[in-house]
DNA sequence: CTGCCTGCAAACTCTTTGCACGAAT
DNA sequence: ATTCGTGCAAAGAGTTTGCAGGCAG
């Protein structure tokens, strides 16, 4: 999905659920969607500013759950006290894993059809009813702990 | 493991590493392998308290990364702000998956030895070298939804 | 005795919230 | 004009840490 697309649906959904289409709204929108990794809502918060800089950590904090539930972000918990998120641009409903690298704090995303089978048939066995799974390895970059060094390392 | 055998691998482990057997450090084992299912720092303090009154909140969460480090107990972060623990009965390198209850807030397990097949093969396409992984499946019970009662609720 | 361990309370990190002002519809 | 959105700062939740005194080795 192309970003003027993604930022009709973005205004789509404000309207349709009644709510505004801000200044700050919008910025956060583009700050967003303009990443190519994942990012914490502090990033997100300078990136925004650098577009509109009366956007405040408190606008950033609302809106992040309006962006992930419109579908536009993916939320990543990857269990480091603070959450991750990563503009969706596939579409929606595929299932990721996540390899977060030890070394690099890099995140890095592979589809993973399979867990949506794991969650079924745990659930089922539980008389449970699967909403989401996620997997996540956490691994170190062999090439840092070789050589020191890493092409990802920044 | 029975619990004896385990607290006398948690004062070898003490030991071993130059840290003192405490009263304290005793009270929280003994609070620990009691447990059943998965618990919080906070409850562990509860149940230390029990033991020995002297238990103080920061002592616990002193203690709890030493018995997760000594295999003793097993973390489990489902990403709902604070972490749980469960004794890791089974011995250690089991890999488990986790299922969620989003009605009855219990942690189910299931081994899942394929989460190491998965660590693996996405590592080495990235040139990482896995280290831990994790599979977590969250769900409704069917029957609480359906009835408004689950055997599991409190 | 020595130095690790402890409880207490304050600090910390990330996130949420109450309030009065300001802007979108 | 309404009413929702906003920034600010304070509050919250969970966890960590500095310090002075206490206990294990």
């Amino acid at each position: 999905m192309s970003i003027p697309a993604a930022l009709e649906k973005f205004k789509k959904f404000l309207t349709q659920k009644g709510l505004r289409v801000t200044n700050q709204r919008l910025a956060i929108f583009d700050a967003a969607l303009a990443q190519k990794e994942h990012f914490t809502a502090e990033q997100l918060l300078d990136y925004a500013r650098a577009i509109d800089d009366s956007v405040s950590r408190a606008t950033v904090y609302r809106t992040l759950p309006i962006m992930t539930e419109s579908s536009l972000l993916r939320e990543v918990d990857i269990g480091s006290g603070e959450k991750y998120y990563t503009p969706n641009q596939g579409g929606s409903t595929t299932q990721v894993a996540h390899v977060v690298c030890l070394d690099c704090d890099r995140i890095f995303e592979s589809s993973a059809p399979v867990m949506e089978w794991y969650g079924s048939t745990f659930s089922s066995k539980l008389n449970l009813t699967p909403v989401s799974q996620r997997l996540q390895v956490s691994a170190h970059c062999t090439l840092f702990r070789q050589t020191g060094t890493c092409p990802r390392h920044g």
